[in-house]
DNA sequence: CAGTATCCGGGCGGATACTG
DNA sequence: CAGTATCCGCCCGGATACTG
C-alpha cells in the first residue's frame, strides 16, 4: 500500500485541496475575529478582487464559509465561518504553537 | 493594525512558505514512518525527481529534514525528520482529527 | 541510486477596467 | 460595494535525458 493512500495522507491531501493556495489560511484567520465584508478582507490582506473572489467561492463550496447578502443600498455581503470552518481553529492553534516554538520572527536571531 | 500583521497570521504565513506547495506535507507524512531514501519517497508518492529534489532541499534548508549520505556503493541517501520536523506531527494530528470529523471519503472506509 | 539539467505547458495570482 | 471580465507574467511542477 502506498503511503499516499493512507487515510491520514488522504485527509492531508484533501485539506491541501481545500486550504491550499496563497490566501485561504489568511482569510480564515481574518474571519476568526468575526464576519467581514468583501472589501474589508480585501483591504486587510491586500489581495486582488479576482483572487479573493476565487478563494471565497472555493471556501464556500467546501462549506468553510457562508455568504450572506444584505440587500440594503449599497449592497453588502458578509462572509462568516461555518462551524466546520471555525472548528479548523484547532489546527491553527497547533500551528501557532509550533511556530512559537520553532520560528523566530524577531530580530534577535539566536538560532542554535 | 492589519490582521495580516498579527503574530498568529505571520506564523501561518511562514508555515505556508515552508510547507506550501503540492508535496511538502505528503513527504513529511512519509517520513513520519521513519527515514527513507530518495527513490523510496519518489516511488511512494509518484513525484518527479525535480520536484522531489526541490522540496527536499527546501525542507532541509528550513531544518525540517536531515540528509545523510551513506557512501557505500551504490551510494544511498537517507532523509529523516529533525525534531523540529517531527514535532510538526501535532499539527498533522489535529488536521486528521478535523478531517475525520468533517471530511467524508464516501466509500465505506473504516479509516485507521 | 541520487540526483542535475532542460524544456515546457498550465494554472495561479496580480493589475486593470468595467458592471449592477 | 461587490463583484465579473480580461489579459498576462511567472513560477510550479511534470517529462525526459543525462551524469557521477
Amino acid at each position: 500500500m502506498r503511503n499516499a493512500d493512507h487515510p491520514c495522507a488522504r485527509f492531508i491531501r484533501q485539506i491541501i485541496d481545500i486550504f491550499g493556495g496563497k490566501w485561504s489560511f489568511a482569510i480564515i484567520c481574518e474571519l476568526h475575529t468575526g464576519p467581514k465584508r468583501f472589501n474589508e478582507i480585501r483591504n486587510d490582506l491586500g489581495i486582488s478582487t479576482k483572487s479573493l473572489s476565487d478563494v471565497l467561492k472555493n471556501l464556500e463550496a467546501n462549506g468553510i464559509v457562508t455568504r450572506t447578502v444584505h440587500s440594503a443600498a449599497p449592497i453588502t455581503v458578509e462572509y462568516a465561518l461555518t462551524e466546520k470552518g471555525s472548528d479548523f481553529e484547532e489546527v491553527f492553534i497547533k500551528m501557532s504553537e509550533w511556530g512559537m516554538k520553532w520560528l523566530h520572527q524577531s530580530s534577535s536571531e539566536e538560532m542554535r
